[in-house]
Parts: C-alpha cells; sequence; structure tokens
RNA sequence: GUGGUUUUAGCUCAGUUGGUUAGAGCGCCUGAUUGUGGUUCAGGAGGUCGCCGGUUCGAGCCCGGUAUUCCACCCCA
C-alpha cells in the first residue's frame, strides 16, 4: 500500500540514525518565535553559559558568539526536514503498530533533503522511491525486492549492477581481527577500494590504527570476491564466527533464491560494499548504472533489524529499497532512454486569429473542443500576422491550426491546416472533432 | 565542512600589458510579404560588466570583502 510522512519530522526521531556525517547533513528548522528569549537560565547553561543568566540574553550579540552549537541546537530546533523514508517509515509502523498487519509492506514516493553542497547528481532536495517489507525475518522478502529492483530497471531499458553484501560478514570481519571499535572506520575504508585501490584503503587503515596483519587480513577479505564461488571462500575465513556463520547463511540462501527469479541485470556480490547508514544489519544492497559515466549509486537499501526498537517497539526487523529517482533521470537524460512520446506536445490544436471579435469566436470554439476532449489552445494575443501565430504552433509541437478570419465567420466554416504536410481544407466544427479525436 | 571555479545583452560566450562610444552568434522586434510557418535579405531594440568598497588621471580587466554558479573531496540517492 502506498504511504506518505510529513515533511518535518522530530530532530530527536532523525538524530542518530544516519551517522556521524548524517546529523551534519539534516536540515534543522528553528523553533518558533523568539526563542531566545524563552530559554530559561538553565538552557543557557547547558547550551555552554556557565556564568549567563537570562537578563543576559536579550544582548543577543554578546550571547550568540558564545554558544555552543551542538549544546544549543536541542533547545532552539526541535524539528528537521526529512531525510531518507525508512526512519519516519519505522516511526509510522511503531505508531501505528495496534491498527497495521504484520508483515506489513508499503511503498513511499516523496522528497527528502540533505544540507550538503549540490554537485554533479547530489542535490539538496530529491526523490527517493522507497518498498519496504517491515515484520518479516523471510530472505524471501530480500529476494523479491532485489527482483524488484531488477524489473524495473529493465523496464526503463537502464541496464545496472546490483550489488549485494551482508553486514554481518563485515561485522564479523572486524571482530575475527579484534577490531570492533573501529568497525564503521573498517567499513567506510573498503568502501572507497573502487575509487583509491589497494594502497589507498592502506593508508586509512594504518591512519585508524590498525596493525600490518589486521590490514593484511581484510585486504584478503577484499580479494574473496575475485574468486569463483566467494561465499564459500569467505565461510573458510569467517564461518567459525557466529556472525560470520549467519551472513554466510543468509547470502547462501539469498543466492538459492535469486537463482529462481531469473534476473535481467547482473547481480553480484560484493564484500566491498559497506554502505554508511547506519541503521542496516544484515543484507545490504547498492545499483549502479551499467552504463554511461555516473558511478555514484542510483538505489541503496539494506535490512534494518532494529529501527523500530529505537522508537520502542523491539524485535521487529525489516527490509527495503530505494530509488534514487533522480539520479535515474539523470542517467537516462544522458542515455536518452525517455521514449520519444513523452516529448511531444498532448495539444493537438491552436486557434489563430486576427482581432477581438475572431478572438471570441476561437475562445468558444477552443471551448467546444475541450468539452469533446480534445486538448487545444488558443494564442493569446491579437496579431495581424498569422506566420508568427503559425510559428508558434511549430515551435510547441502542435500538429494542427484552426484559422479564424472575418470570410470564415461570415462562412461559418473553419480553415484547418496540418502544419507538418502543409495542406489545408475548410471544414465544420463537427468534422474538426472527428478529425481530432 | 575543506579546496577550486563561475558571474559581461533574453540565451551561449569573446573582451589583448588598465585607455575614447563594451562585442559576436543565436533569439527577439520591424519591413520586403496590410491573412498562411520552418528559407532568404535589409534594418532595429536590448548591458549601472553579480554586489559593496579600494587603488588609479582613468577599472569589465588590478586589490579587499561579500553573494552566487558549477566541480572535486567528504559522504551518499
Amino acid at each position: 500500500m502506498p504511504l506518505e510522512t510529513p515533511a518535518m519530522e522530530q530532530l530527536s526521531t532523525l538524530s542518530g540514525k544516519y551517522g556521524d556525517e548524517g546529523d551534519q547533513l539534516l536540515y534543522k528548522i528553528l523553533n518558533s518565535g523568539d526563542y531566545f528569549k524563552k530559554l530559561s537560565a538553565y538552557q543557557t547553561q547547558a547550551m555552554g553559559h556557565e556564568e549567563l543568566d537570562k537578563t543576559f540574553i536579550p544582548s543577543y550579540d554578546n550571547t550568540i558568539e558564545n554558544l555552543d552549537p551542538k549544546k544549543s541546537l536541542p533547545f532552539i530546533a526541535e524539528k528537521g526536514l526529512r531525510y531518507d523514508l525508512t526512519v519516519p517509515f519505522a516511526r509510522y509502523v511503531t505508531m501505528n503498530r495496534n491498527s497495521i498487519t504484520l508483515p506489513f509492506k508499503r511503498y513511499q514516493m516523496q522528497t527528502v533533503w540533505r544540507a550538503d553542497k549540490p554537485q554533479k547528481g547530489r542535490y539538496r532536495e530529491f526523490w527517493q522511491c522507497d518498498a519496504d517489507v517491515i515484520g518479516s525475518d523471510s530472505l524471501v522478502n530480500e529476494a523479491e525486492l532485489l527482483k524488484m529492483y531488477d524489473e524495473v530497471f529493465a523496464l526503463l531499458n537502464l541496464p545496472v549492477v546490483i550489488k549485494v553484501n551482508n553486514r554481518k560478514l563485515l561485522s564479523a570481519l572486524a571482530t575475527l581481527i579484534k577490531a570492533e571499535p573501529h568497525f564503521v572506520a573498517i567499513t567506510v575504508a573498503i568502501d572507497k577500494l573502487d575509487k583509491i585501490g589497494q594502497s589507498g584503503v592502506t593508508d586509512i587503515l594504518v591512519q585508524t590504527g590498525l596493525d600490518t596483519k589486521q590490514i593484511q587480513q581484510i585486504l584478503t577479505f577484499l580479494n574473496l570476491g575475485k574468486l569463483a564461488n566467494p561465499i564459500e571462500a569467505a565461510e573458510v575465513m569467517l564461518g567459525d564466527l557466529e556472525e560470520g556463520k549467519l551472513g554466510i547463511a543468509e547470502l547462501k540462501k539469498l543466492r538459492e533464491f535469486l537463482s529462481l527469479l531469473s534476473p535481467f541485470n547482473t547481480i553480484e556480490f560484493d564484500f566491498t560494499l559497506a554502505r554508511g547508514l547506519s541503521y542496516y544489519t544484515g543484507a545490504i544492497v547498492e545499483v549502479q548504472a551499467n552504463i554511461g559515466a555516473f558511478k555514484s549509486s542510483i538505489g541503496g537499501g539494506g535490512r534494518y533489524d532494529n529501527l523500530t526498537g529505537i522508537f520502542g517497539m523491539p524485535g521487529i526487523s525489516g527490509v527495503g529499497i530505494s530509488f534514487g529517482l533522480d539520479r535515474i533521470y539523470d542517467v537516462m537524460e544522458e542515455q536518452q532512454l525517455f521514449p520519444s512520446y513523452l516529448k511531444t506536445n498532448d495539444t493537438k490544436i491552436l486557434f489563430c486569429y486576427f482581432d477581438a471579435t475572431t478572438q471570441l469566436k476561437a475562445l468558444s470554439l477552443c471551448a467546444e473542443l475541450r468539452n469533446n476532449g480534445i486538448a487545444a489552445e488558443v494564442y493569446p494575443d491579437i496579431t495581424k500576422k498569422i506566420g508568427k501565430q503559425l510559428e508558434y504552433a511549430n515551435k510547441l509541437q502542435i500538429n494542427y491550426a484552426c484559422i479564424i478570419g472575418e470570410s470564415e465567420l461570415q462562412s461559418n466554416t473553419l480553415q484547418v491546416k496540418n502544419l507538418q504536410s502543409g495542406e489545408q481544407h475548410p471544414m465544420e466544427i463537427n468534422s474538426l472533432i472527428t478529425l481530432l479525436q
């Protein structure tokens, strides 16, 4: 079923769900009214002012520069703009737990906002199209959602690579090399392998504080992807660990399901896929266009085991995918994948005229055509220049022009010109309606 | 958040070591053609050179600040 959630959420709902970077990219909304004057002495202290009391507040110039932005934020901004569709969905599920039936499926197509510097393929406001299943652990859901990616992009004629991994393997890897505290740093580093290569990844890991042996094991893990049976190879490496065992089992099961669904696109298991959103716990997926120069992801998703738990409804697992609509548009525009019929004008005919009297006639004829379900337009300005009006129709790709002058008014007929063939015939309004219907 | 870059006519852009009245192409308008398109020809309109300040006899050009565009990084859709 379709679902929509408000553009604004409580900042407390959004904070901490997307990683450190995510919190910085959240658009915060200032509280209403004179939020500084409303602050209590206690609150101003909490904002970093040991000696500040309320009488001091009205002197804004003195106070603002002394405020600690991080400490101040909760007091001056309680709302933020939607950052993705998954977290609001989890909030919705929690709030409506009594009225929805699990497993619950929904799709959601709305804009989200990131407080980012815009650049190529990167927008401050963009559309996401999400599909999620919540309240079921089954890997059938993963398989079906991956197949949904596959089918949608096949319908769009846009070849893609769908990359799949499992967070549990990455987690097991961190356990194996005894570097659990550096889990996030490790995932961020290996995610960059494509861009900066092994040496670049090594550099980052050294800076993180890992030793040579640990780094070597990470690189070994990454290279498993090149083998013929990467999942089995990973099993040898990580299968003794609890999370490794689970992750391997999930990937194997998913591979089995997918083999039955005969995908059109490449679905590959890629151990370098990490993803930054912190709420993913199991399968993670990312979609890349397999055509053109744009290499950033045009879709992503994964399984989140405890997102509703944060809102007070533990033990519910969900999995979802997201289509990055704007980036998909960008790639399709670049590759000219939009079908030509989308580019034609719906307007069938333009009414051309010469003076105030024929203008009235054109308006009433146009209305009559519209009443018959025909898209028609009237040239808006009075001009003696018929050529200009025809050229306007041309530029708008309107195929017919109806010319109304004094002689047509008297004979009660219409001159209808086909702008492609150049042919022009007099006809009655009824035959014009038949012609265009 | 860090680094770079852009800003001149409606649009896309030239503009030399600072020097008279800032240019081009396209578009637009008018006419050849007082009611029949895409071509052609002739003519025309349109710019406080992003903004504020400074240097200079003189600034589109140099300097400072500020806004803005796009790009890369970071991160992601």
